[in-house]
DNA sequence: CTGAAAGCGCTAACAA
DNA sequence: TTGTTAGCGCTTTCAG
């Protein structure tokens, strides 16, 4: 006995009657005979028949499957961002094939043309920190596949893009240390490369300009995210007599990173620095001394209204709407008070 | 101007030449002349040629895909066993498709049948904590197509199984407990409907009979992850006199719940019981006050064994070898010399 | 109401 | 060395 999935064909063969007939009545086709119909799925029933969604696919042109590229699945922002985009699509018989890049440009390169050589309909995609290129999406392009990007946001090249207003997050950050009475705030910003970097630093420099603040260029800095090279720039700035007493980090990760540089390095200093990263990861609530607050993002709608934008764009590739960026709000969710 | 995937029909009418000799050419076939492999991969360059994979999966009768189904990847034991998985399928040209069950047996259940439509060429699965038979997976077993299930082993039922060898690791964790003069040691299991709570009672039960210690039974629950739940057990014990100074937990999540709920409402005995869970969560060493120790377990390895049983059986299942269980080292990692 | 036939992109056995 | 042909599982006209 050959142990493998029962075709059409099969039945079509045990029944004595023709293929078309069986997928006829597979799909509840309106000419079909009510008696013929029974027959099969009697059968159907009794081999356990399941449709063979590749050879569907490969029949109506398209894969049913959605692209998503991102960095790296350790850090929960982006893990929400797949939750959300994995439920929008199956509620829309989408498939996701989902790969890490690692951060990494050569292999971020290779999934893309892997995402080719599987005919995705559509890809969403954060880009690695070292990418600065967007070109190797505009073969996707080029075959009317429409690309989303999430999160980070292709600078000098128009594209789709859905991310978080960091601008107006980073900005409510600094309001709140400005009216919480710091005077030197400093900012532990990404890799300049990023957008997402240039946004926050945007808000950053917002919130200086609503209250007449001055900027001190040397509390704006930029990590790769490594811990050396940010206890190289705490080094300088604690070091400093007027060093900072609040400090708006990149993300939650390296404000846990700061935190535990303060308290080993320079712990008589370390009750009088804030600091305040994007994220509200959701462990900071079992800390005994969490961050004052954290700025929330809203990852799994990201992901959500990413696919939403790649349904909506897949089918009109030929008649594409113009290039545009969906923003989503961040909100600032204090601890201070709650402990 | 179509914006489309070339075809190999396509190019071979725009040379002159047969389908069967492009395909030839752009597969280093032997019987093919330099002459015409040239043409053809000037052609295949310039038009940005990129196979159809589906096409290719469906001529030979295989995906190349392993679908993989987890609970959720909120938790990054299941976020490790995927990338362990994802590297070694990839470095094999296998693809995953991977979705999230959310703990849910329904939906589990559908995402079993979702894998069987798609045709995958071997199933891994972690269960929900809901699944207690095993019946919905024979349906691909029927179809000779492999399941390896990861982290959740089912009970009552042959399987290839990769897991951790928890019930050592609970040892290791007890004994420890035992070597530091605890007496009342506690165990917050996970549901007992899961083999590998059983796996951690067996190890806890072990470690005790090897120190001839008394078993307390009324210091041995179950929970289901829930807040509620847990509070309740643990209120239940801090009430007794002899109220444990040593909790093991199912894994770092409750651990840290644990450790919080103890330090609002028991903030006199706090510090006199001592907790450690499974997992060894990377943000634990970012605490100030960290648990004693935490049990590392092994995920990415995990995922990467569970791929390379899956490759091993994917070719013979006609001949398949005997269901046996691969149980990789758990290793107990103290916080408290550290801090 | 039913069946025959074409075709999706590609491979591979066979023929020329 | 090259071309012809059949076929993978399924849908979908178009005849009967």
């Amino acid at each position: 006995m050959e142990k493998k999935a029962p075709t059409i064909k099969e039945m079509a063969r045990t029944l004595g009657i023709s293929v078309s007939a069986v997928s006829k009545a597979l799909n509840n086709h309106p000419s079909i005979g009510l008696y013929t119909k029974e027959r099969v799925e009697r059968l159907a029933q009794k081999l356990n028949y399941v449709p063979n969604q590749a050879a569907i696919y490969f029949k109506q042109k398209k894969t049913c499957t959605i692209g998503v590229i991102l960095p790296h699945l350790t850090d929960h922002f982006y893990t929400n961002i797949l939750c959300g985009a994995e439920i929008e699509a199956m509620k829309n018989q989408y498939n996701l094939i989902m790969c890490q890049s690692y951060d990494s440009l050569a292999r971020e390169k290779e999934l893309v043309s892997f995402m080719q050589k599987n005919r995705v309909d559509g890809l969403l995609v954060a880009t690695s920190k070292e990418t600065v290129n967007f070109n190797h999406f505009q073969a996707l392009e080029a075959w009317n596949i429409p690309v989303v990007h999430i999160a980070r946001q292709p600078r000098q090249h128009d594209s789709y893009c859905v991310i978080s207003n960091v601008r107006d997050g980073a900005k409510q950050a600094v309001d709140y240390f400005i009216q919480q009475g710091h005077r030197h705030i400093a900012h532990l910003n990404g890799p300049e490369t990023m957008a997402t970097s240039r946004e926050r630093h945007s808000g950053y420099l917002d919130a200086h300009r609503a209250f007449n603040m001055p900027i001190h260029p040397e509390l704006i800095k930029h990590t790769d995210f490594s811990r050396d090279r940010n206890k190289q720039i705490l080094d300088a700035w604690m070091q400093q007599e007027d060093y900072p007493t609040a400090i708006l980090a990149f993300k939650d990760l390296i404000v846990l990173e700061i935190m535990n540089l303060l308290k080993k390095y320079y712990p008589d200093k370390k009750d009088q620095v804030k600091v305040i990263g994007f994220g509200n990861h959701q462990l900071l609530q079992y800390m005994d001394h969490p961050p004052c607050a954290s700025i929330e993002e809203q990852p799994a709608l990201l992901g959500q209204k990413a696919v939403n934008l790649l349904l909506d764009l897949m089918p009109r590739m030929d008649d594409k709407p113009a290039y545009h960026t969906i923003a989503l709000d961040c909100k600032l969710v204090p601890y201070e008070s709650i402990v």
